[in-house]
DNA sequence: ATTCTGCCTGGAGTGCGCTCTAAGTCAAGG
DNA sequence: CCTTGACTTAGAGCGCACTCCAGGCAGAAT
């Protein structure tokens, strides 16, 4: 049928997946039919990739597998369910601005740490280094 | 030995772990010397709640149990390597800037698509909605 | 004296997301 | 004709981070 398209080999390149997760990712529901060669082969068109690409991007934002699975079931089902697709991408966006914000907070609190540690060290080496200095910083390890 | 100081239930309860958890991140080497009391039971310190607190913000920001192992270890090696864990915690900082960044763009990315796909559905369900309609949003989705 | 609760241990089990293997098909090149 | 290499499938395996279980003990309450 579909004698053109990328290969999975390419498709794999492009998207920066290897062909055992796009091949994985297909069998689990996640691709929105991918067309294939006479031989059997799996071609990829550049909608393919949009989509993967998608799917990629909601994988690194913590979406799981499930969740994908849904949206690309909503998709392949048509029309009618727009409400329901911008809704979980709504959730997911709003899951992401928490986690985000989160780990910024955290981030934070380990440059503290960093900051603190830095000033602790610089003393440490300082002219006039006594030998009971260490046991500061380690002790402040703690805090 | 040491009597006092709050049970593992407590502990749990303060840091938002299970004690489950807890007990496994002992055994795996994340955590500095919790005491016992003299029935065996651990006793949990404030020192050790911080230290709680500081490894569940390394792992809420990403860093693998292996990498906090290590951490731990150096702390507990005592002075000298102030250098070395702050090269850690330093190192991770970049990796999570960068993974925070990148979790951005994605949002970004995501945002356009919800944007796109609202005004989509505000013209299927404005005044003069055509039947064919909803399938310029299905096809929009593969985008 | 028994039961209950909360803890202890070593080790097994779980869920996720890949990642890889084995055995087979197909097409091109030597 | 035969090898090479890229692909196919079903299914097994893996690493991570928990999560739970069985069996046991210690102390308080009934």
């Amino acid at each position: 049928m579909t004698n053109h398209g990328l290969t999975i080999a390419d498709a794999a390149a492009r998207t920066g997946l290897t062909v055992h997760t796009l091949r994985y990712y297909e069998r689990d529901g996640l691709l929105l039919g991918v067309s294939r060669a006479e031989s059997g082969h799996r071609r990829y068109t550049e909608h393919d990739l949009d989509w993967i690409d998608l799917i990629s991007k909601l994988r690194a934002t913590g979406m799981p597998i499930r969740e994908i699975r849904r949206y690309a079931e909503a998709v392949r089902n048509g029309a009618g369910n727009e409400r329901e697709r911008l809704e979980l991408l709504a959730a997911h966006r709003e899951r992401v601005r928490r986690n985000l914000a989160e780990a910024m907070e955290h981030l934070a609190a380990i440059d503290r740490k960093i900051d603190y540690h830095t000033g602790a060290i610089a003393t440490c080496e300082g002219p006039d280094t006594a030998l009971s200095e260490p046991r500061r910083a380690a002790a402040a390890d703690r805090r």
